[in-house]
DNA sequence: CGTGTTTGACCTGCGC
DNA sequence: GCGCAGGTCAAACACG
């Protein structure tokens, strides 16, 4: 259960964060972005616009540094630096949706490949496969976050579907899934066995609604949750800043933990949106 | 009662 | 083909 009595010690956490590229080859071959060109152009190939200028690197508390390169399968935390509060360093893992993202060594082995062709992502990605069915992979966004607190909030439900010991590590990773039944999107998370501080959330999918303000009840705001990612704290005076996840238009409140009570929404114009635009959302086919 | 978590079993992918 | 590790399912359980 996430912290419904606790005030978001991840959104606090996570004050620093910085953007890392990676497209996954099998599923772990990565690239990393050291500036903002790469940043944008690595997010508007997951249909995430994100004006280069408009928010500006210091106005969404973001560092771009460089980084030495993540090992991608054992370590992906290697490249930590030391952090001051928290980083997120988002991954983009590259899949047959996004070619252009994904790296030289083929994502999927073309027989795979062709396996997955046969079955069309859609929808069969995320249900419940016949057996004998191979699964799709979904491009994938993975951030390397220094926070206490292994679930971050990102503004949208998850519930946890699994749970696994990780060879080599002394820490569990968990699966979470989006609570939406029309949305497949999936997370992971997993914290760094070299540094236990180290929160690595790998996102996998798209989401394809937007967010809802409220668990339940049907409440759904016109605003994506999505791009807070880089919204500075400054942008949401009743909520402590917490870099939204690049994920796209997700859904709402992770934060509470399903039966608590539901985050504030901010106000219409502020908080949680900053200036990015919102990415079209794909699955919708809008 | 509805929703989310836990957890063991099962399935799948992949390297050898 | 075998074995390992990752990933998923689903029943049981917990909580408000």
């Amino acid at each position: 259960m996430s912290g419904e009595d606790k005030p978001d010690p991840d959104f606090a956490a996570a004050s620093t964060w910085e953007l890392r590229h990676d497209t996954a080859a099998a599923d772990n071959s990565f690239y990393y972005a050291t500036d903002d060109y790469k940043e944008s152009t690595i997010l508007s190939e997951f249909g995430w616009n994100i004006p280069p200028d408009s928010t500006g690197a210091s106005n969404r508390h973001c560092d771009f540094a460089d980084f030495p390169p993540i090992e991608p399968d054992s370590a992906p935390s290697r490249a930590v630096p030391d952090a001051i509060g928290s980083r997120i360093e988002p991954i983009v893992e590259a899949s047959p949706s996004n070619p252009s993202v994904s790296s030289s060594s083929s994502d999927d082995p073309p027989e795979k490949s062709s396996v997955a062709a046969a079955n069309p992502p859609a929808d069969t990605a995320g249900k419940p496969k016949k057996k004998g069915q191979k699964r799709i992979r979904q491009p994938r966004f993975a951030f390397v976050t220094k926070s206490e607190v292994d679930h971050l909030e990102d503004g949208y439900r998850w519930r946890k579907y699994g749970q696994k010991a990780v060879k080599n590590s002394p820490f569990p990773r968990s699966y979470y899934r989006c609570t939406n039944s029309k949305c497949m999107v999936k997370k992971r998370i997993e914290r760094s066995f070299e540094d236990p501080s180290v929160v690595i959330t790998t996102y996998e999918g798209q989401h394809s609604h937007y967010s809802v303000g409220y668990p339940r009840g049907g409440m759904v705001t016109q605003e994506p949750a999505f791009p807070n990612y880089l919204t500075p704290s400054s942008n949401s005076p009743h909520l402590p800043y917490h870099p939204r996840l690049p994920h796209p238009p997700l859904q709402p409140a992770a934060g509470s933990s399903g039966r608590g009570e539901p985050r504030a929404p901010p106000p219409p114009g502020e908080g949680l949106l900053g200036d990015i635009v919102p990415p079209r959302m794909r699955n919708n086919g809008s």
